[in-house]
DNA sequence: GCGAGCCTGTCAAAATTTTGTCAAAGTTTA
DNA sequence: TAAACTTTGACAAAATTTTGACAGGCTCGC
């Protein structure tokens, strides 16, 4: 699963983190509410475990905003201290689906987690998009022109980047670490990639999507 | 609220019902497993409490029997002593929808019984649909085009997990913990259930529903 | 403006990885 | 014990990734 962890204490974060990543989670971490808001808006994840207390803003408002703001439906997870029992009730009526008291065991945690994200875990469907190209994250699919396109799984995280950063260019290492992680290849093996995931993207359309910036690596945009 | 608490303990009860009845809930008491089943499945209540340790038939148990076979929806909040911690999965997979560890507080539990009753039982969706394709988590039986799958347990936890993420690719991983827990098996035996799922699901019809997205998962689909 | 040297595009064949298939051997359950 | 279920293992098929070789393009110093 794939969970956001916001809170300020960094005992407690690493708690988690030591027993849940271990088990085949990937974890986000956000110390302080602003970047917590940030990161759940522009990710995509199973499941948010939010502090009460936090620096900036503090987590029922976070979770708030996020469900009528910013319209994201992940199952939320609240942390609470013992004497806040009174804010819970505010904290479900601010749109979060569970709280736990701390101190508490990780291990509780993560079968509340995995209650949660069997429940609600309708949730989902984010589509990244550039011109008439979108992918989805979730069905794995991308579209040009509402036709499918065939992609390979490394074409789709070469598009999965490229659209998280279109309004940049995006470097040929950045690249290559988003594929391999630290263990890159020895020769230069993107090249390859990069035109099999041009053909895909622009070979029959006439405007042209994945542009080179020579010597400083890739972008796609429209126009 | 109609409560109805199941707990062999006098003391427990007592205090549930000290702190719950001043503030108008209404509580029916079971002291064993056998009686509590009996109110459950003849009675409207608005919540159940339940202990997992119980004269007669254990918790998980009534559950299981509460909604496989007498088919009721009343949200199910299981009372767990600390070291039970494991139990709690199953008690999620038996159908309960909330649990809480003892020694706890009153307060709390109320604060949940509320985000349970308020959520409506939710639970509901018991018949998950794909296509033609029907499983039915109560009865446990699948169906394609109205005609029953013969499926193993395996296949029928795949099947779930599928039938719970139509609209999005699924790993390996997630297929594995779904089956096994933590407990991975060391060579790749998800390889011969998928297989065995697929035939069981496709072999006799012409569109196919369960796709493999190589390097990524499968992914359950009409069309 | 000119060419050397680096960067990038192109493509097909080879190497590797992933997945499908199925029967037989083990294991659990009724 | 028999029946049902799960795991193992070996081979086949499919798909993906890497390799390598050559061509064209871009930049920069001259």
């Amino acid at each position: 699963m794939r969970i956001l962890i916001v809170e300020d204490n960094r005992d407690i974060a690493e708690n988690i983190a030591d027993f849940l990543e271990p088990k085949g989670h990937e974890l986000d971490f956000a110390a302080d509410g602003v970047t917590g808001l940030h990161l759940a808006v522009t990710r995509r994840f199973d499941a948010i475990v939010l502090d009460l207390n936090l620096p900036g803003i503090d987590g029922i408002t976070l979770c708030r905003k996020l469900r009528r703001e910013a319209h994201v439906a992940t199952p939320v997870l609240m942390l609470t201290a013992r004497d806040q029992l009174d804010d819970k009730l505010d904290g479900f009526e601010a749109g979060a689906d569970d709280y736990l008291v701390k101190p508490f065991s990780v291990k509780e945690l993560e079968v509340r987690l995995h209650a949660l994200v069997k429940r609600g875990g309708v949730a989902g469907n984010r589509v990244l998009h550039a011109g008439d190209l979108e992918y989805n994250l979730d069905t794995l699919q991308a579209k040009r022109a509402g036709k499918l396109l065939d992609l390979n799984p490394i074409q789709r995280k070469l598009l999965e980047l490229l659209l998280q950063n279109t309004h940049r260019v995006v470097s040929r290492e950045e690249l290559e670490r988003h594929i391999w992680g630290d263990a890159l290849p020895d020769r230069d093996v993107l090249r390859t990639h990069i035109y099999g995931l041009r053909h895909a993207i622009d070979r029959n359309y006439d405007t042209k999507l994945l542009h080179t910036v020579h010597g400083a690596g890739y972008r796609l945009h429209a126009a």
